[in-house]
DNA sequence: GTTGAAATTAGTACGAA
DNA sequence: TTCGTACTAATTTCAAC
């Protein structure tokens, strides 16, 4: 139901601050913190644990949704409760320059969560949730394949979510390094003695050669 | 940093209702329907748009909070404009009875977002978020790789994000079911010219067995 | 960017339908 | 259960510092 912003791989570096838009401080990502955990608390209380005035905590506020660095809030539903405990990720192969007819369909499936285009074997990876497995299969073999756009598809389940962050943010990040420069050895050192031979990266190229059976 | 709701694939069916807990009536869902859209909506507001007393909507509104239905409240964060502009999924083998020491080691990695453990080929898919490509590349081959729970991992990046709904709601899932039946031919019929060889589904053991090459 | 006071709104309690 | 109202507490706005 709603576009999200482009994440482009080529784009790297430059942390804190791309494109247009509002700079942000260490305040805000402090607000930033406390919002993704608590979506609903006031300003007032916001601006108490942050350690700004109420004032402050308006402007700020009204500045990070203007700016579009607070998207928006939602509730997250326990969709075991909700009448949806089946959850799966279909890998998607679509035809190349059928992309708009693709996305166009998968706007009218309202199962779908999440769409992202990825590099690798497949072009997109698709999750899902419905009520039982027999809905998986329905949606796979009736839905999806029914769809020129779509050339091939590969289904896993979810068997257990273990984890889920309302949003990461670089200060998560930072914490975690200086947590980790303690006890770690240097990144030159630890590198070099890692089996790198497990370790798999998957271009777009690459993968995709080896699934082209048919086109 | 929070362990979410399993999602058994055994259980299937009984859309609604499963598990100890309160019975979702149509004013529930409708309910959190809203919420899942504008978090932040007062609960005044929330009862004039569901129809209800302002009484009631502060009784139901509780209720689902204490039953667990609403998990929590967040703040949907613009990554790019936070300075993680990178998205990548990990798909991780892990060695069976070493779980445990796997999740441990997920708890303290801030740029993982998302962890879900999956049928196929892989273990488990884990999303994280951070500010380059060098980034992923530490992180698999410096963190990742540390863990002796990890056999192997496969990475591939996330070029656009399409779609993400904040959650799906068995509504969501009527409403579609209403909308197709206008337009579509019965399912039977449709499932017959389906070219079935373009789908694919992979079960736990018969995508494992194929990568399990070590151990 | 902060504080404090007015206006508005949210949350609670309780009796009636 | 749900609704309506009255009451209390809190939040938001706005002004002056």
């Amino acid at each position: 139901m709603s576009e999200i912003s482009r994440n482009g791989v080529s784009g790297g570096g430059q942390p804190g601050r791309i494109g247009i838009g509002l700079e942000l401080d260490d305040i805000h990502l402090k607000i930033l913190e406390v919002l993704r955990e608590n979506g609903r608390i006031s300003v007032a209380a916001l601006a108490e644990r942050v350690g700004i005035s109420r004032a402050n905590a308006y402007t700020r506020f009204e500045a990070l949704r203007a700016d579009g660095a607070i998207k928006r809030f939602t509730a997250e539903i326990d969709h075991l409760r909700a009448g949806l405990g089946i959850t799966a990720l279909i890998f998607v192969t679509v035809r190349q320059q059928m992309w708009k007819q693709f996305r166009a369909e998968l706007a009218r499936m309202p199962e779908v969560e999440y769409c992202a285009i990825t590099t690798g074997q497949h072009d997109a990876m698709i999750q899902v949730r419905v009520s039982d497995v027999a809905a998986v299969h329905s949606m796979v073999t009736d839905r999806l394949a029914n769809i020129p756009a779509v050339k091939a598809t590969e289904t896993v389940f979810i068997l257990d979510e273990v984890l889920r962050r309302p949003y990461v943010l670089p200060s998560d990040r930072d914490a975690a390094r200086d947590r980790s420069r303690q006890q770690r050895r240097p990144a030159q050192e630890a590198q070099g003695d890692v089996p790198l031979g497990k370790m798999r990266f998957v271009g777009a190229a690459e993968g995709r050669a080896a699934l082209r059976k048919d086109d």
